[in-house]
DNA sequence: GGGGGTGGCTATTGACATTAGCCTATAGGC
DNA sequence: GCCTATAGGCTAATGTCAATAGCCACCCCC
């Protein structure tokens, strides 16, 4: 059933992925889906724990032997391309656990442990650490989230500009800990 | 009306504006709205364009006088504050227009536009210019939407956060010529 | 061959969006 | 001063969806 529920958001849109709509793809009313599941928000739920579990799988194998601005360039084209295959999937993955839920909690942070991982090539500590995972996150985050939403409105190659962004990010955490309080102007 | 959704979605978020809700705090029945707008999505609509037309201005209020990592750094901080401040219009703001709405493809190029002036003091050229106004997009709304879906579950200063991303944005921009076909490694 | 669990079903309720059609106050034109 | 168009409210009804209650059939295992 959850299988179901993924292809459904995937095709049509988390948003859209409603009760009556599955149950009629599964051949079955919308009532029977209660002995399955308690819900639409145990489904979300559901959906979005498998989504990151999934990606966390997905990131890992990018990362496997590789370090660094390799590493991370790795993970970034995986994260970007695994999002637009599955953008149902990939907005349920968005969906914060609830306080005290400790699967979701566990899937969230598997997914932030491929992060953490990966920056640990770059030997920042405590909170230089949080802050350049943070900073990880946002830049693909946003980048897929424009992209998926359309956002990008012009048909210039969005692969090139994605391809620019993550070497900026990797240009950015190669100097991370001297980014502290500088300012910007190192050329012309 | 506008106004009072717009308080509503702020409140309680987008997705909770309800027509029912917002006739409520009117003081009317719902069916009375459809004599001001023509159903939900108009009034989503609505909401999108004044949002974007109220980030564009607050952007660009930001911006005057200052120039290349100085004027990041300012639309940056105006950028979020505005996006946490006013959670609802935020997510409004993201719809992307209609083909064919002129005046929220207008609106939305109001926000764009900001952005380009501000990245056109680092001498971009074509789709140069177009990565980088892409870069900074996807970075700050990939770090607000993240912050605002309560994606940083850590206590630790989102604030710094926040700073270190931009800081690491103005750096890559400052080099952005230069990263089309590098790696990483200038340290260590 | 009976009992329970599994997984369907219909019927019903309640929230919400939307449409149809009605009523009133009022602002101008005459 | 009257007449009418319109702005802006209303009730009633429909359709979709989530959710709950309660019923039934099958099937496995003993």
């Amino acid at each position: 059933m959850l299988d179901e529920a993924e292809r459904c958001a995937d095709e049509v849109g988390l948003s859209r992925l409603t009760l009556a709509a599955l149950a009629d793809r599964l051949g079955v009313r919308q009532p029977s889906l209660y002995k399955h599941i308690d819900g639409i928000d145990a489904l979300q739920r559901g959906l979005s724990i498998r989504a990151k579990n999934e990606l966390a799988y997905v990131l890992a194998r990018a990362a496997v032997g590789r370090e660094r601005g390799d590493a991370v360039a790795s993970i970034s084209h995986a994260y970007r391309t695994w999002a637009l295959e599955h953008p149902g999937r990939y907005t349920a993955a968005q969906r914060a656990p609830a306080k005290g839920d400790l699967e979701d909690i566990a899937a969230s942070q598997a997914v932030l442990a491929i992060a953490t991982d990966v920056l640990a090539g770059y030997q920042l500590r405590d909170d230089d650490a949080i802050d350049a995972t943070r900073a990880l996150r946002s830049t693909l985050h946003g980048f897929v989230t424009l992209e998926a939403a359309g956002g990008f409105g012009l048909p210039v190659d969005v692969d090139r500009s994605f391809d620019r962004l993550v070497r900026g990010l990797i240009t950015a955490l190669s100097s991370w800990t001297n980014t502290s309080n500088n300012d910007d102007e190192s050329r012309e």
